[in-house]
RNA sequence: UGUCCGAUGGUGUAAUGGUAGCACUUGUGAUUUUGGUUCAUACAGCCAAGGUUCGAAUCCUUGUCGGACAACCA
């Protein structure tokens, strides 16, 4: 099961020697989620990375969802995180809740109280603030500093029984004002929250911030790497802090940061994805622009592309920004594989073939996926008139185009050579239809006089294709890196007005009784995936991506 | 001008004191009933300066550049 790759990123070989020297029998890792959006490539990241862990060295990981603000947090969001968790194909070994844990957190606050390291300030915000200063110059110590245990004591007690109100007060921890690290400058333990908790109800009012509750909670559950994104670097000496006043085993997780992923023309912070959701800049969290697992899922790309990618794109500490490109080649790369090659004509331009006989319709063969033999043949529909591409046609064409051309010939995708003989065009000069006709011997795309053609175009049949609802996408922003931005500027200035072209194709009849979520090539057009609101007699597909094109920068040249 | 972290081709990522490799991208060619796929091939990199060493991407020093940190968010 455990597969040798050549080279360690810098978590393994940490790993790899904790084990080798008998820290650890067993690791055991976590992810831990908040509840208070949808989840992103960048989580795909690090799930990859914790559940690989697990995977590569046989250990444990848990999912966590670190619920310890119920003003910001929602089920919805607990459900689309265990949904997108296992949909990219991992098992947790346990789920477990940081509200599981409040009353021990609790308990450990009021320890830290009679010992001293704890004390209830009752400033406001402002004041606390002001007096931790700026890192360049020592803090100031709060009034209420100093003040007695029992004081103490009792004041928490009746925070806790909700004799306070909201903001009036917090629960501090007695560090270091005068720390350069402004996390140690007496950072804040409990505030006030009069708010329903999803899972205590109202038990609590009182709610442990995030630096408090965290490592307390990997303590609990014997985690052993507690592995996070670089930001948390600076929180570090405080996790050990907090860590210090209840480890009685020695045995203590140990807290390494990683660098986060950025990928190109897009946006990853909850924030922004949570506003181009409520604002309606698009269509909901699933939407296929989001960079969500959801939005990804909808657009057509699967668990095991975006596994390859997190593997790809590996693990270390140095700023990034990933290409887009990268997650494309992944998908193409699976695609390549597993989708059935079908056609469908995006923008249909009408070819009537003068000497096929009327009414006549035949049925052709055509294989499923070059790439795959098992995924064997299928008939297609062929008849006097059909679609093909308007793009595929030129009327002035340049030499190197080896698509239909007048007096040219090109063959039909596994049908028939075809020569243009006739352009027809409205009043304005438009072309309307094109007169071809065709060479009965050349069924199946040969001629036996052995005559090569350079170009094959992909067509439909007029008389049995349907029409279908194609969305094609495009990335969401113009701009490679969103969040660089110059004074007055925002990331919604670069939203991309063309991210989503709705047309009307016409695709070949074999699709009209497909499910959503089936995924398909549209021969020399790209990857496209049943919309989950498709519905018979209501196709609807989103493209994933296009096919690789080196015509298009010929053509550009 | 506080503390911490980082710096290897265009983009990512290896090397753990001993030949700078891999993937993507890009160029060229071959194959091809998808201008797809596949195959071959090429271009391109150690932030800078000192030092240690027979030998430095790797260790040390200094500098430069980039990032994080001053929510009752996580």
């Amino acid at each position: 099961m455990e597969e040798k790759k050549e080279t360690l990123n810098f978590i393994e070989q940490i790993i790899t020697n904790d084990l080798e020297t008998g820290k650890h029998k067993q690791i055991i890792t976590r992810f831990p989620p908040e509840p208070n959006g949808y989840l992103h490539i960048g989580h795909a990241k690090s799930i990859c990375l914790n559940f690989g862990l697990k995977e590569t060295f046989n250990g444990k990981t848990n999912l966590r969802f670190d619920d310890t603000n119920p003003s910001k947090e929602e089920v919805e969001y607990v459900n689309s995180i265990i949904d997108d968790v296992h949909w990219l194909g991992f098992e947790y070994d346990n789920l477990f809740y940081a509200s599981d844990y409040f009353q021990q957190i609790y308990e450990w606050a009021v320890m830290l109280i009679r010992e001293g390291k704890a004390y209830v300030d009752e400033q406001t915000p402002e004041q606390i603030s002001e007096q931790r200063t700026n890192p360049t110059v020592p803090g100031i110590e709060s009034p209420f500093r100093n003040r007695s245990v029992e004081e103490n004591l009792r004041i928490f007690q009746e925070m806790k029984d909700g004799k306070h109100d909201e903001g009036s007060m917090v629960l501090r921890a007695k560090v270091d004002m005068n720390s350069p690290n402004m996390h140690m400058r007496d950072p804040i333990m409990y505030r006030i929250i009069k708010k329903h908790h999803d899972r205590t109800g109202d038990k609590w009012c009182i709610y442990p911030m995030y630096d408090y509750a965290h490592g307390q909670s990997d303590y609990i559950e014997g985690i052993t790497h507690s592995i996070c994104t670089l930001e948390f670097e600076v929180h570090r000496p405080l996790y050990e802090w907090f860590l210090d006043q209840i480890d009685t085993t020695g045995k203590r997780p140990r807290q390494i940061e990683f660098a986060r992923l950025n990928v190109s023309y897009t946006v990853m912070s909850k924030r922004k994805l949570l506003e181009l959701v409520t604002n309606k800049y698009v269509s909901g969290w699933d939407d296929p622009r989001m960079p969500t697992i959801s939005g990804l899922r909808r657009r057509g790309y699967t668990p095991e592309s975006i596994r390859n990618f997190a593997e790809r794109i590996g693990v270390a500490k140095r700023e990034n920004m990933i290409d887009v490109g990268l997650l494309e080649f992944f998908i193409r790369e699976d695609l390549n594989k597993r989708a059935n090659r079908v056609m469908a004509v995006l923008d249909p331009l009408k070819v009537v073939i003068t000497n096929y006989p009327d009414g006549q319709t035949e049925q052709l063969d055509s294989g499923n996926n070059p790439e795959d033999e098992t995924a064997g043949t299928r008939k297609v529909n062929f008849s006097k008139e059909i679609f093909i591409e308007r793009e595929d046609f030129m009327e002035d064409a340049p030499a190197k185009f080896f698509r239909l051309k007048p007096g040219g010939e090109v063959r039909l995708r596994n049908a028939y050579f075809v020569k243009c003989n006739e352009v027809i065009k409205d009043k304005n000069g438009n072309i309307t239809e094109l007169h071809c006709t065709y060479d009965p011997d050349s069924k199946g795309g040969q001629s036996p006089d052995g005559r090569k053609v350079k170009g094959t175009i992909h067509w439909v049949d007029s008389k049995t294709c349907i029409d279908a609802e194609v969305r094609l996408y495009d990335r969401l922003f113009t701009k490679e890196n969103p969040d660089d931005l110059a004074e007055n500027e925002t990331y919604l200035d670069y939203l991309n007005p063309d991210s989503l072209k709705t047309i009307t194709a016409k695709v070949e009849k074999s699709l009209e009784s497909v499910n959503p979520g089936d995924k398909f090539q549209f021969e020399r057009k790209g990857y496209f995936c049943v919309d989950k609101n498709s519905a018979p007699g209501k196709l609807v597909f989103n493209r994933t991506v296009t096919l690789k094109d080196s015509w298009s920068k010929i053509a550009t040249n």
